[in-house]
DNA sequence: TGATTGCGTGCAATCGATTGCGCAAAAAGG
DNA sequence: CCTTTTTGCGCAATCGATTGCACGCAATCA
């Protein structure tokens, strides 16, 4: 039962063990029957190839690695769903780490995916240190980076999101609504994220002929309810002199939190205050009121990524298709409306 | 720099590949100067230990499978966190796969996990078929369930959540609040976990001498919000003639769209219908209004059922300490209140 | 009938590490 | 100074599959 090998059924079957290989393998060079009798003989004694001995003699262990940052994100979460998806459907598996913005920890992982020799490794953690990319690219194992083009080494690919593209869309529905006074509440980790979105926010402010003011902007410390929430208050307080009538929050999470301190301060949304949020998380419908975000296309960032990893490995992708460019969609809910005809 | 070995590093320090071998794995019998010279070539030189071939030698491969049905789901990304921490900090990897409620993605995910010979695996997937679980009985892969108490087979450990517990403290509160007519919106998809709730709310009716209605228990035909508005809707036509003035969720999910639907009902939470949720998600806080739930260990679940995992691959745990059972805690917030003094 | 082609298999090396056993040289003991 | 013991290291087999090469035999062709 346990561990019957390729030699117990060459044995079994009075043929060579290269034969049972071949045989299993739909070698070309086999006869039917034998292969017929090889196949039932594998099927009755229970065999499952190992991996392990196969992998090291082929070198290729038909797993991908994938670094997160956090695993209980619900962004990433949908990002996961898309790469284990589109591996599972092609025969690979999926070696989880999750780096927790612990440097230590991120270089444990990818020593890990390089001691077991994954095929490649699939990174969604923003902020990755580049000592890392070069290791990987010391282990000669391929990567593709998700929603971070800081790195543009010779194995690396990249799939990420239109974030300006994305910021001008809200804004512009947010300004459609009549809305001048807008505020933007970022996240400090969110790395180049987050610097992309503030541009756009910038950009389509400009555009559209309205000023920038620093004190519309708040940074909050991560991309958490308490944080947004904690942004949220500091920016009440701090512009109370001219409270903005509409913000626009790095992500759902903190929108979240957001319209909690909005409701604590004794305000409504939207009457008082437009609110969007960005990604469009599972749950941003039933929040009350239902969030408007921005749909970012998770699951097809997931896909995308493992697709183009599964091309590189099949060396059907070259240096021209480096990088893929998604963009999504804006979702109109109910936490944003007109500009207040009387300012609160 | 791609792929040293111990031969290189043989070859180079002038000793035999054994002897490298031992070297970097503290022998007590291998020279202190030998040591310290195959080291710093092997660091030098950019060996990395290839797990495979190791693996392939000792028939140990230090990674765990985990099987989710849904990655997504918050609940399960919390006990993978815990699970994950676990097994980094005990230089474990993991083996991610999601089932989807896929038969057959739950077997190839089986097959993948005996293949890469993984040493063991956890299954937090309330609905794995019996099938399955002597697969990897065959395989000799010892595996602990989450939240699932079917299987008793020897390698099989258990992890679970003491659910009769939780609904009791979740039904004294309620009661304690003067509520008397109080439905149970369940989750058919649930498997044991729903059922034991449910059995632990007709209990606590019971023990306070209120009567059971069948028609203030529904089931929701999955755990998302969406399902959660739904039944709740079903709850409120059905039950015109006398409404509940409390209801217990299945879990935080199904209570937010419970919450949505008894809005757009044009009723209020808590001041016309208390609601409570399960599992203390991370955003339950941050519902309007926050909602009482009750926390479910779930990081604790994951830490214990890979804690009890690494014991069973050290020979530390006997068949005697086969289940290990976690109480989780009542959190009140605001979406319970006193019952209305003046019915609907 | 003898030479050629092609089909079906087997031999043996290989991937990279681990480990029991054995053998020297050095240290300890008489 | 000659045994023992200890220390330090090498030999070679092994884990389970893959794969280039070669070989025997039957069918085909000249």
């Amino acid at each position: 039962m346990d561990g019957a090998t390729i030699y117990d059924i060459a044995q079994k079957a009075g043929v060579a063990p290269s034969t049972v290989s071949r045989a299993l393998q739909d070698h070309p060079r086999i006869g039917a029957k034998t292969r017929q009798r090889i196949q039932s003989l594998a099927d009755e004694m229970g065999y499952v190839p190992s991996a392990v001995a196969r992998g090291l003699k082929t070198s290729r262990s038909h797993v991908i690695g994938v670094i997160v940052h956090r695993i209980e994100d619900p962004f990433l979460t949908e990002v996961l769903r898309g790469i284990e998806d589109t591996l599972q459907a092609s025969g690979y598996s999926l070696f989880l780490a999750a780096s927790q913005r612990d440097l230590k920890r991120e270089e444990k992982a990818v020593q890990a995916m390089g001691e077991n020799r994954v095929d490649g490794v699939i990174i969604s953690s923003s902020d990755i240190s580049s000592e890392r990319m070069h290791q990987l690219e010391r282990y000669g194992i391929p990567s593709v980076l998700i929603n971070n083009q800081t790195q543009q080494a010779p194995h690396t690919y990249s799939v990420y999101h239109d974030e300006r593209y994305a910021m001008h869309q809200l804004l512009h529905h947010v300004i459609e609504l009549g809305h001048e006074r807008i505020a933007y509440l970022g996240n400090t980790r969110g790395g180049r994220t987050n610097l992309q979105r503030r541009q756009g926010y910038e950009e389509a402010l400009a555009q559209a002929g309205l000023k920038i003011r620093a004190d519309y902007i708040v940074n909050g410390e991560n991309g958490m309810p308490q944080s947004g929430a904690q942004s949220m208050r500091a920016l009440l307080e701090s512009a109370t002199a001219l409270i903005p009538t509409a913000v626009v929050c790095f992500n759902d999470m903190m929108a979240l939190g957001a319209m909690q301190a909005i409701r604590q301060a004794g305000l409504r949304v939207p009457d008082d205050l437009s609110l969007t949020g960005f990604d469009n998380v599972d749950l941003a419908a039933y929040f009350n009121p239902p969030l408007t975000t921005f749909h970012q296309p998770r699951y097809e960032l997931g896909l995308q990524a493992a697709t183009m990893m599964l091309q590189a490995l099949n060396g059907e992708i070259g240096p021209a298709e480096q990088a893929s460019c998604l963009r999504g969609e804006l979702i109109v809910r109910q936490s944003t409306g007109p500009h207040p005809a009387a300012p609160p």
